[in-house]
DNA sequence: TGTAAACGGTACTGTACCGTACCATTTAAA
DNA sequence: TTTAAATGGTACGGTACAGTACCGTTTACA
């Protein structure tokens, strides 16, 4: 499986991926309501006939262009963690977050989900299946286990993943989004590090310095 | 001033205002780009060269709502907090943050301006100034008093503040803004006092109990 | 009561855009 | 080389919408 095709098959998935790519650059800088149809077609070359063949309306588009960033963005919230170090995964977790969210496709995909949840709600409900809600969801197992072993001394694991990931989100997402006002690489690992402190200084009273 | 005019003026105000309230339904329900000016008027029952003298565009009439939505739902993050017991002053804090976030108009706020920050950049610019961002420079503010009295342990009162606003939100926004799932009173008022025990712990060494 | 401002209703202009139809051209397979 | 599928280009239908223009009517103030 997953041959690559020769002739009609690869050049059929080579123009779908063609219009894919210029349709996500098009929809993620405009947003739904500005982009068109049109802008796609000016930027692939191609014809409406084609463009139509390949997605049935602006909605299936829209939805095709979603679920693949999605796959594609989010896959780094998928693997479950492993049973290393607390500071350590937290860490990890910490900034494999912010990363995600901090990209250029990350930032695009949660302000078009943000936008048009009311009107895909199903669509906003798989993005927040696959991103944010796995991610507190992985750290929720983690500390699940932390907890059994008594490291972690907290009542809700579920809701302490969910706050320790807003706490590296801090404001700094909301700048981001609001005043496409991205942090340096160097304060991202401040945050998280400050973060990490707070929540283990919080919650696993045994590994308390002083 | 804010003597209540008559007549002619009275008349405009109470018209204006009209326009303006039908408008912010009609817009944080529909989003700007599904929002239209005669759906507006539709509901106001009015003619377009009224509607048009009071809001010259559509972006004007778009700008007014921000602005004045702003006004009404962001204040209760405005005044600066007393100096009160730190547990309490977070828990005001915390559950006034949320409240104001997750009432009805918080939230389409927050939708309208996300999604169209790109295109609207200084009203996302005021939004943030008098929503987040005067919520997270209030707390920080008190708590560089406390680390002045050596209450608080923590490098960056700033970034503090912003951590500890993020960990109160937790996924709980998250969830009402993709989801349209609102949690209940006690659920909110929970997350807040977890929040609240987590921080305290983490960067007030006096406090700990144990 | 007269008068000017504000208002309601609606027709209209120009435009943008989704989706369809049609024909010519290119590409891949037989 | 022949044939069928895929594609490019474009014209078109239908609709929605921002903003303007013009009409008669209502309201407030002198």
């Amino acid at each position: 499986m997953d041959e690559i095709p020769d002739g009609h098959a690869r050049r059929q998935a080579a123009k779908r991926a063609e219009i894919l790519a210029a349709a996500t650059e098009i929809f993620f800088e405009e947003g739904y309501g500005r982009a068109s149809m049109d802008a796609v077609l000016a930027r692939t070359g191609g014809s409406k006939r084609t463009l139509y063949k390949y997605f049935r309306s602006k909605d299936e588009l829209f939805a095709a262009i979603v679920g693949n960033v999605s796959d594609r963005v989010l896959a780094a919230l998928r693997p479950p963690l492993g049973d290393g170090g607390i500071r350590e995964t937290l860490t990890t977790m910490g900034e494999r977050y912010l990363g995600v969210l901090l990209s250029p496709e990350g930032l695009a995909l949660y302000r078009n989900m943000v936008a048009e949840a009311p009107h895909f709600p199903e669509l906003a409900q798989t993005f927040f299946s696959n991103g944010p809600g796995r991610a507190s969801a992985n750290l929720a197992a983690f500390f699940r286990d932390q907890k059994a072993q008594a490291v972690l001394q907290i009542e809700d694991p579920q809701r302490a993943a969910e706050q320790f990931l807003g706490m590296v989100r801090g404001d700094v997402h909301l700048r981001a989004v609001l005043l496409a006002r991205k942090p340096a690489k160097a304060t991202v690992r401040k945050t998280v590090a400050a973060a990490v402190d707070i929540f283990l200084s919080g919650t696993a009273p045994d590994l308390r310095e002083g």
